[in-house]
DNA sequence: ATATTTCCTATCAATTTAGTAGGAATTAAA
DNA sequence: TTTAATTCCTACTAAATTGATAGGAAATAT
């Protein structure tokens, strides 16, 4: 499972690829609002998304977020990276928060981590298609 | 990441694969030293995973662990779902331990669930294709 | 000036994780 | 029949993480 806040993120992304320009930034409150996702918890959610150089701000009266760059180029993989950490499920596997696992002698032999590595690869491959421009609800028919 | 309980878990696994059968039980204290788990916490694992039908174990003197079906029908996601619950990323796509979304309206047209129903899908075919024969580790040239 | 917003830091309660403690029940074998 | 070795069971606990909230300071449009 992801956590809450990525999942929030991830709303609160779609809701400000919809609706969103540099020219009309959204607050916060709004966003909040529309996606039933506290307000105080979401204002914090933002700044790291844009401390990660996914979304962008005005400050100030009619202020509010946008996104830093196009939504094709945002994917379920990055968001969950700033927000959760590593997609790797072993720390052996991990490129950025890589830690050596004391239960194995042989670290280029172990056939756990051969596997772990695999199952990574292929899960990144899988999030990247998922980029913010595909997650608009379907028409309701 | 997946807990540590889980990855401890695959190693006894593979452990037991590689050297138990019902008539060579393998006591819980062999494979802690040989895997470097604490010993008590691994009793715990190796019970939680006879009561999923993973292992099989016997009693008293002599006694210990062995697995209770054939290594290639033991596979990565069953043992995650075992210890660390569900595959899937969100609650709403969980066939087990699902959850209503609070964010979303109409849950049929949700294009998140739609990619995260994908996800899950394609993560479990991934998992599914790593049984306990394909984790040892291997040869040193 | 005022209203509205982002931005910042700190704090906090609840939950989960990663174990530990202490022993009861079972079994093999001396 | 005692002893040693094992699984089994329940309860407990410390540390870390999660899911927030509090209380403003700084910026900006009108
Ligand atoms: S080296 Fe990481 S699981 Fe073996
Ligand atoms: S219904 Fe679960 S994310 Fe929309």
């Amino acid at each position: 499972m992801i956590s809450k806040k990525s999942k929030y993120a991830i709303h609160a992304l779609v809701h400000l690829f919809k609706n969103a320009t540099s020219e009309n930034p959204i607050p916060t409150h709004t966003i909040a609002e529309e996606t039933h996702v506290p307000v105080k918890f979401l204002e914090t959610i933002l700044r790291e998304l844009k401390q990660a150089g996914v979304t962008a701000s005005k400050k100030g009266k009619d202020g509010g977020y946008f996104l830093q760059k196009p939504a094709q180029e945002i994917h379920i993989a990055e968001i969950l990276r700033v927000l959760d950490g590593p997609i790797a499920l072993i720390p052996c596997v991990s490129y950025r928060y890589y830690q050596k696992c004391d239960e194995c002698v042989n670290e280029a032999t172990c056939g756990v981590k051969r596997a772990f590595l695999d199952i990574r690869a292929q899960t990144v491959e899988l999030m990247k298609n998922y980029t913010l421009d595909k997650l608009i609800d379907s028409p309701p028919l």
